[in-house]
DNA sequence: GCAATTCTTGACCAACCGGTCATGAATACC
DNA sequence: GGTATTCATGACCGGTTGGTCAAGAATTGC
């Protein structure tokens, strides 16, 4: 399907892997720190390819935006949808946060976070794929909520997802602020521990 | 006790309220996307005089980091600390976060917490400072839960404090990023429904 | 009045910013 | 081969950045 002959030179230069480098950039420097510069030095290639490529700095920003939906939403969105018992699931979302997973030695921390304080509310559209974002982790978060509590999705789990993603936020705001892995671990337990304790006790898992 | 006349001539402007306006410009645009034109104009002083007085823009920012815990991190501590009942001190604690306070029209939110993504994994002595600050926070809040809970500060009340702690942070992402009043809301009455659900029944404020 | 000292001001600086563009190279079509 | 089209490259652009500094103004102590 792909690679149907365009005319002229074709491009040299992979642009997903690119944009995985530009991502990368964005993600742990957030929008004004991150220079052009730096965006060349971490593709390799030319600023006028980039630009050809991809528009000026804010179309870049959005895009790398977008790839992280892609990539690693995604990713939290398939593993909140099953596999593991629903419990498991939601813990091991919030656990993501404490020990700053998909990147635990360094400061990136959650891109969607990053950028919520960096740029939505400084640039509409950024906002708007944040929101989407949010969005489907709180849906998924919800599912798997009301199928911990054995409820159906408008029973209440609703207002619990919202609590929990609201943790997760802050969860990623304090290990940011250099908050050690005790008071993160603490704060994730006692988020958890509304979860077992609103629900009836008949359940097992 | 002031007015011991130096030598010299004296300075113009008030520090204080230069201070004050520079903590503003930094509060709302972060670091990087405030820059010296911001804040000479901000004050309405002149560069060198903001240089003379203060030291460089890190500096700048990092005193304005000091005067918001001074003026704000102190009002939150002394308002969790006493007047009101523990539950309403620890529920108005939470809204602030919901409604934008002190702020509620704009999207400047929370220094600490914008400070926190934007700078404590880049600045060392931001980072210190932030920690301080959530220190003193965490440690009013927590004293409020234990009162609360009618329980020693050792019983348990440290996680549940440092559970609301990150929701209040998660709260002021979440606002950021555009959250609607419903979505916010959800999230504190659940976070607030943990410290009901916990406590034994036999207390009632 | 006269130093000494501090503050104000605007000119000035090199470096860097995001962004453009002309030139030449590489391809497809015919 | 020639032509049209796309891409790569590096030079180039004006504006802005954070930061400095010399000169003059305002004060204190004598």
């Amino acid at each position: 399907m792909r690679e149907q002959a365009k005319p002229g030179r074709p491009r040299e230069f992979d642009e997903d892997e690119a944009l995985i480098a530009i991502m990368e950039v964005f993600w742990a420097k957030g929008f004004e720190s991150s220079s052009m510069r730096d965006l060349v030095d971490a593709t390799g290639l030319k600023k006028g390819s980039l630009y050809a490529a991809f528009g000026d700095k804010r179309q870049l920003y959005l895009k790398a935006l977008a790839l992280y939906d892609r990539l690693w939403i995604d990713a939290a969105v398939k593993d909140l949808s099953g596999g593991l018992p629903p419990y498991d699931r939601i813990a091991r979302f919030l656990d993501a946060a404490v020990t700053g997973a998909p990147n635990p030695g360094d400061a990136r921390g959650c891109f969607v976070c990053n950028a919520a304080i960096d740029q939505a509310s400084v640039d509409p559209a950024a906002q708007a794929q944040l929101t989407a974002s949010i969005g489907r982790m709180g849906g998924a978060l919800g599912l798997a909520v009301s199928e911990f509590l054995g409820e159906a999705p408008d029973q209440g789990a609703i207002p619990t997802a919202r609590h929990l993603m609201t943790v997760y936020f802050g969860l990623r705001v304090l290990r940011r602020a250099g908050a050690g892995p005790g008071v993160l671990e603490d704060a994730k337990r006692a988020a958890l521990d509304t979860l077992t304790r609103r629900r009836p006790a008949s359940l097992d898992n």
